[in-house]
DNA sequence: GACAAAGCAGACAAAATAGTCTTAATACTT
DNA sequence: AAGTATTAAGACTATTTTGTCTGCTTTGTC
């Protein structure tokens, strides 16, 4: 698995934030998780870290939940990675040597870093809004497809 | 982290076999672990799944050890990526969705289909061979460097 | 002010991954 | 045949990641 489960969530909530373009509003958690199938504490947890990143602001009480603390164009899917899977999470060297860099390369650096830079540029490029306006557009799915009852 | 550990010694340990150039000896695990810097009970039995797999053979007793059950040129380091850590390593969806496919896309598929491919790719088209070329001619480290004692 | 609806915080449990140890089985050497 | 060097196998432990639970705090409503 490329991405941790914390992170995949925190992505799918994300979107799910940007998908609901409430203006002002905030979604509670509850709501989330319960429509993504995702446990609510552990959600609340990854939730609060994308707070601490300044990703989300959240609001207690009732009519309260949390909402994206920026404008979906100017989230991108890299934002919600790094978050959560720590800065370095593509920098590190793929075959594990704590030293690897241009000047100490590892025998797979040159070609591990042009791979490297291609996922770097697809996440980079892909904000929140783009994400959400590709499952508008395409009636794509941000939860498990239901299963057939046939 | 990309890769496991399992499968990054995994990498590491076949790529010393490749430099090794024995012409039919066998390497003894232990050594292998020593130079490398890796436990030497959990490479052995990383070795063994590689065995498993056929990409390692293995002898018993004296001047017993490991070697490629192959060349160098056809054993790919996707080939012992996927011995590791599975057949479907990089085919699983990046959102964790599992009925995610070409019907049922989830909002990430297509980007992420395209940079998935580049990275197979590259793995693909390196074989064991590939590396210790370039280990050899760029002199290139294998272990981590020596510290510095100024 | 009492109550209910939310997030917050931290302890706890379960599962996956990583790593260790002990005992066997095998093969060479003398 | 005895001793030694090696892998094989499986039990065991440790660490990390994932997930759960319980109680607390904040905020709105009546």
């Amino acid at each position: 698995m490329l991405l941790s489960k914390r992170c995949i969530y925190a992505l799918r909530a994300a979107l799910y934030l940007a998908l609901a373009k409430t203006d002002g509003e905030y979604i509670s958690i509850q709501k989330i998780a319960s429509e993504l199938n995702i446990s609510f504490h552990f959600l609340t947890k990854i939730l609060q870290d994308l707070q601490r990143k300044n990703l989300v602001i959240s609001f207690r009480g009732p009519r309260g939940g949390v909402a994206l603390a920026r404008p979906d164009t100017e989230i991108t899917s890299m934002d919600i990675i790094r978050a959560i899977n720590g800065e370095d999470v593509f920098a590190q060297c793929i075959m594990g040597l704590p030293g690897c860099g241009t000047e100490t390369p590892c025998p797979m650096h040159e070609d591990w870093a042009r791979s490297r830079k291609a996922i770097e540029t697809v996440f980079n490029n892909t904000s929140l809004a783009t994400l959400a306006e590709q499952t508008v557009k395409k009636h794509l799915r941000l939860t498990e497809p239901k299963a057939r009852t046939e």
